[in-house]
DNA sequence: GCTTGACCCCGTAGCGACTCCAGACTGCAG
DNA sequence: CTGCAGTCTGGAGTCGCTACGGGGTCAAGC
C-alpha cells in the first residue's frame, strides 16, 4: 500500500504520515523502483495506535514511549499506568481551569446589554479595572 | 518605569513584552540615554488588560480588536458582546471535548491493573484494537 | 504519442504565543 | 574595580501539524 492509501485508512493525511515518520515514531518503510514509499499492515497498526492516542490528546513524547511497549512486550506495564494516570490529571486539571473560565467570562458577559457605546461598555471597564492595587506603580 | 518593572507589575515576563511591541500590541516605547525602554502607567494598564485578555485564554487577534474598541469609545461595543459570545462558546465546545476525553481516558485506565506484563496490559490492547472494520486493508 | 489528473517526492515555511539563548552593553552596590 | 542584575538585539526552539513550491510517476482517455 502506498501512502495515500495508509493515511486514508488510518483517517489522517499525508503529510502528517511523513510529519510521523521525520520524526521516528513510524520506521522508514522500504520504497518501490520510483521512490514511493510502501507500506504493509504492520505500519498501518502502528499509525492507527499512533492516531488512536492523539484522539485522547496525548502528546508525542508520550505516544513514542507507549510505542517502546509494544516492542517490549516483557516489561511490566506500570509505566503504562502511571503514563495515562498522569494525562488523565492533566485533562481534569485543563477542565477546572476552563469551567473557573467559563465563570468569568459569563460574569463578564452579563456587564453590558448591545449596542452603547463603547466608552460606556461594561466588558471594557471591567478589562481595564485589571490592576491589583498591590501592583500598581507608586 | 523600565522593562522589567512593567512586567513585574502586569505579572509577567520581559521577553513577552518585547514580543507584544513587535506584534504591535503595545506601542514601542520613548527610550532613554543607554537605548532601554521607559514606560508610563498608560502602557501598564494597557498591558494589564492584555494579560487580563489572556487570562481568558483569548487569541492575541481578538484583544487586539479590543484594544482598538479603548480608542474608539464612541463606537457602539456590539462587537464586543459578540466577540465575547463567541470566545465564550469555544470556551464550552472545549470543555464538553474534554470532558467526553475524560470519560474515554477512565475507561481505558480501568483496563489495566499495575504490573503486569506489556503483553498483558489491557491499555496497550485497547489502543492496538484501533482499526474500524470497514478501514481496514483488504 | 500526448495530455490530463491523481498521486507521490523533497525541502521549507508558517501557525500561536510565547520562551530561551548568545553576546554585548549599562547601572548600581560594595 | 569587580561583580551582578538588568537591558539590548536577533534568532532559534517549542508542538503537531499544514501548506506551499517545484518537480517526478503512473494510469486512463483521445
Amino acid at each position: 500500500m502506498r501512502i495515500g492509501e495508509l493515511a486514508r485508512h488510518a483517517g489522517t493525511e499525508v503529510e502528517t504520515v511523513r510529519y510521523y515518520e521525520r520524526e521516528g515514531l513510524l520506521p522508514p518503510p522500504p520504497r518501490d523502483a520510483s521512490g514511493y514509499r510502501r507500506y504493509g499492515p504492520a505500519q498501518l497498526q502502528r499509525l492507527a495506535f499512533i492516531r488512536h492516542c492523539r484522539a485522547f490528546d496525548m502528546p508525542l513524547a508520550e505516544i513514542r514511549e507507549l510505542l517502546d511497549f509494544l516492542a517490549a512486550p516483557e516489561r511490566s506495564c506500570q509505566h503504562i499506568n502511571d503514563l495515562i494516570d498522569q494525562h488523565l490529571a492533566r485533562v481534569r486539571t485543563r477542565i477546572a481551569g476552563l469551567q473557573a473560565l467559563e465563570r468569568q467570562l459569563s460574569e463578564l458577559r452579563s456587564h453590558c446589554a448591545s449596542g452603547q457605546r463603547a466608552a460606556d461598555c461594561g466588558i471594557l471597564q471591567e478589562l481595564l479595572a485589571a490592576l491589583p492595587a498591590d501592583d500598581a506603580p507608586g
